[in-house]
DNA sequence: GGTCCAGCCTAACCCCGGCTGAAGCAGATC
DNA sequence: GATCTGCTTCAGCCGGGGTTAGGCTGGACC
């Protein structure tokens, strides 16, 4: 069921009611007075009811009925007009609700802190996280329940845009008591012999195997597993060493075991972390106060697990 | 400021939100397709952000700004809409404000019980009473600050219409201890060597002086006053006779004297009680209702000022 | 009481905006 | 690669709402 009037009618209802005389609402709103005759006609034909009667040279006045309508017909458009404050404020301040992503492999170190700092900067916005592989945030990208994403610069598809925040190297993870445990620094190969453990999530497995492929080199790949935890405890427990661009906080594994991360060198690519954010959208300040707010905090001075170096005990 | 949006397009973004694309909403509400994506184009463009992000084959779906923009469509249609359902209420339940008018000579006997028992039968009637001489009360109608008056049928302008209630012939008002305290009925001709009080009120003086003036006779105006209770003390204290169309429940005057009220015969035409109303408007069921209300309630078995005799306390 | 004036309504016309079907285009699907 | 889906663009139609001009009614004023 269409609504069968319309706003500027409404309008003109009440600037009538406010007025008490078509002609000067008509002056004041600078229409001319038949627009405003026709309108309230119309209104008074729809509702089958008389909002105003007619006092010939001396303008009109609300009815009973007319006055209950005039007062209900204000806060329409009292709240319709607020959809205009409602638009300037997303566009002009920090406010309601942001959805953010995180490759799940670095969500745990990075993405609470960052929400963390923006939050305390920006209380009135409702921040929602989520966690996924970097096919799954694409898809939540366009799909339009992330406005933000976290993660490597990937196989961006054209339809999505990448802003770099960081650089990451590549670190060989391995047990202290592995034989390469003690070297300043390691190729792909020196590690290639060993056995390895594949963090084996969708893309960022074909960038680990692309530091060998590069070298015309092919690991051993013992392991598989597409959880962080679980490949640093399978290091630790000496199952072999595995690839990571990121440090935990401790240097041990989830059970205890202590880890040793060696820069990797020589034909390997580093990875960029960034944001991922939909093309070509006009953003919304909230949006563009996060994306700010990332540039600024994803340092290695501020993220120690974004310093390179040896050892993070160090 | 105008608003620079419809509520029909607001009408096709909550019906593309709630179905996800343009194509099954415009199924479901019988538009073309272009016509809501004309629409959705032009909110985006009015209010300067992203509604909906598109998914090419696969719809449309809200972006966080477009869902606070959704949510707060939704409540500005639902407030609209409400706009029919009071119009439907006023027409069709007898509720909301009703202002009505009584004529001061007589609005203290009639009004209050007859606010009384319509109120009680509709307890959602606001209702508001004011009193006036009969040119004040033709003046509110017309402004509609009265929706209807209790009257007499005295020069009923042609834009007023009158409903007859009851037919009221005069009495004269006597003192206890005037000569003609004691007649069964009086004829103007009796009266008029005596001195007389003359309520006057526009309209009802001329009526009553009409009463001598139909029998070629004139008058003794002694005193006149535009207070029912004043004129009823005075002749109480012996200043003179007086002519009125109803009478009081005590049959005492305001300080305490006997009054006579004796029916006048002969050449007098009883005065109509009835209710004016804006001639033409179709009314509301509220003051349809209270015009039947009124014909029920005035009758002389139900109210005892309306009810002819000799002497109230009879 | 005649004249003037104020203010609403009607008439005639115009134009922008919204609606439509058809065609175009970009991704999704297989 | 072919097909399908679904949004958008295009061209054209139509009507609602805009305008000015003029008629009508009732109040105001001399």
């Amino acid at each position: 069921m269409p609504l069968r009037f319309t706003l500027r009618q409404l309008e003109y209802l009440v600037a009538v009611g406010e007025a008490g005389s078509i002609a000067v609402a008509a002056e004041r709103i600078n229409v001319s007075s038949p627009s405003i005759s026709a309108a309230i006609a119309h209104l008074e034909q729809e509702f089958g009811l008389q909002l105003f009667v007619r006092r010939h040279a001396q303008g009109l006045s609300l009815t009973s009925a007319g006055r209950q309508m005039f007062d209900h017909a204000r806060q329409v458009l009292a709240q319709a007009g607020q959809l205009n404050d409602l638009a300037a404020s997303i566009t002009q301040t920090v406010q309601g609700p942001l959805h953010v992503g995180g490759l799940i492999t670095f969500a745990q170190v990075i993405l609470p802190q960052l929400r963390r700092s923006f939050t305390d900067l920006h209380p009135q916005v409702d921040f929602h996280q989520s966690e996924g592989d970097q096919p799954e945030l694409y898809d939540r990208l366009r799909n339009a329940r992330l406005d933000a994403a976290l993660g490597y610069d990937l196989d961006i598809p054209a339809d999505l845009a990448f802003v770099p925040l960081a650089s990451l190297t590549p670190y060989a993870v391995l047990p202290a008591s592995h034989p390469l445990a003690a070297q300043a620094s390691l190729t792909p190969q020196d590690l290639a012999p060993h056995p390895m453990v594949l963090l084996d999530l969708p893309l960022s497995a074909d960038y680990f195997l692309s530091c060998f492929h590069a070298a015309g080199l092919k690991p051993r790949i013992v392991e598989r597993t597409r959880d962080m935890g679980v490949m640093q405890s399978l290091v630790g427990q000496g199952f072999g060493y595995s690839i990571a661009n990121i440090r935990p906080w401790s240097g041990r594994s989830p059970d205890g075991q202590p880890l040793r991360f060696v820069p990797l060198t020589g034909e390997v690519r580093p990875m960029q972390l960034g944001l991922i954010l939909p093309a070509g959208a006009q953003s919304s300040l909230t949006l563009r106060s996060f994306v700010a707010h990332c540039r600024a905090q994803l340092t290695p001075e501020k993220v120690r697990s974004l310093r390179p170096g040896i050892d993070p005990e160090a």
